[in-house]
DNA sequence: GTTGGTGTATTAGTATATTAATACACATGC
DNA sequence: GCATGTGTATTAATATACTAATACACCAAC
């Protein structure tokens, strides 16, 4: 998995369970890419699109910003669980292939969620 | 979304779903890629990805029957559950991103699985 | 042995994705 | 103005992924 995606991804996952709460500032790019060890535009890339993700705001001249989030963007209710639906059916197919029963499957749903959330 | 992943998505949710029984047969990948219109290699590698993974057999000069699930139930529950879990986290995380609550994430997957299960 | 059915190894061409180097625009505080 | 902090547009090099064309190995039935 390429590293943007990565560091994108672990910063989503920090926003959606409350760890960052919207205004919270996030480490500029030098920041992060010389604790890593990688290009700043590496960075740049996972920030950019967290910011196309409505997930962070750009505040000129300081850096990056958690968003408040904006529940009319992402439509109505039955539109976000659409959107969600693609993602759950493949974590679906997978267990039920592994033989793992629907209450197992939701069981391991409730762990994900109590892991998440604060 | 590759082709050759599509195929392989489609064939496993089948399966997954019990739509395809083990010891069904699958159609060759000449008749498939004559269908769509694709080169043959194309869908051989979807099936060999699921050969891979344990849902379909070859049986040499005839083609490719679905397996027998006795692999998929190797492991411990732990284990199994254990390698649903990025997925499930992936979905979790999308889900709470946008705005759903933790009930309706569960609804969304029970409404997942009554689709899929036959 | 021949025919007609499987799947696939190999190769090659193409497209796409990923990372990095460089230079730039903008904002803030002195 | 100047220094220092943001993020990033542009370009280029590289790696990876995807598809297809060809030729081959295998099996079953006649």
């Amino acid at each position: 998995m390429p590293i943007y995606r990565q560091l994108a991804d672990q910063v989503e996952a920090l926003v959606a369970g409350g760890r960052l709460r919207p205004g919270d500032t996030v480490p500029s790019v030098r920041q992060v890419a010389a604790a890593l060890g990688i290009n700043p535009m590496t960075v740049s890339k996972a920030w950019s699109r967290l910011e196309s993700d409505g997930v962070l705001e750009r505040d000129r001249g300081r850096g990056m910003v958690v968003a408040v989030p904006r529940d009319r963007e992402a439509g109505s209710l039955a539109e976000r669980k659409a959107q969600v639906r693609p993602l759950v059916d493949q974590a679906v197919v997978r267990g039920l292939q592994l033989g793992l029963t629907p209450a197992q499957l939701q069981a391991v749903m409730k762990t994900s969620l109590e892991e998440k959330l604060p």
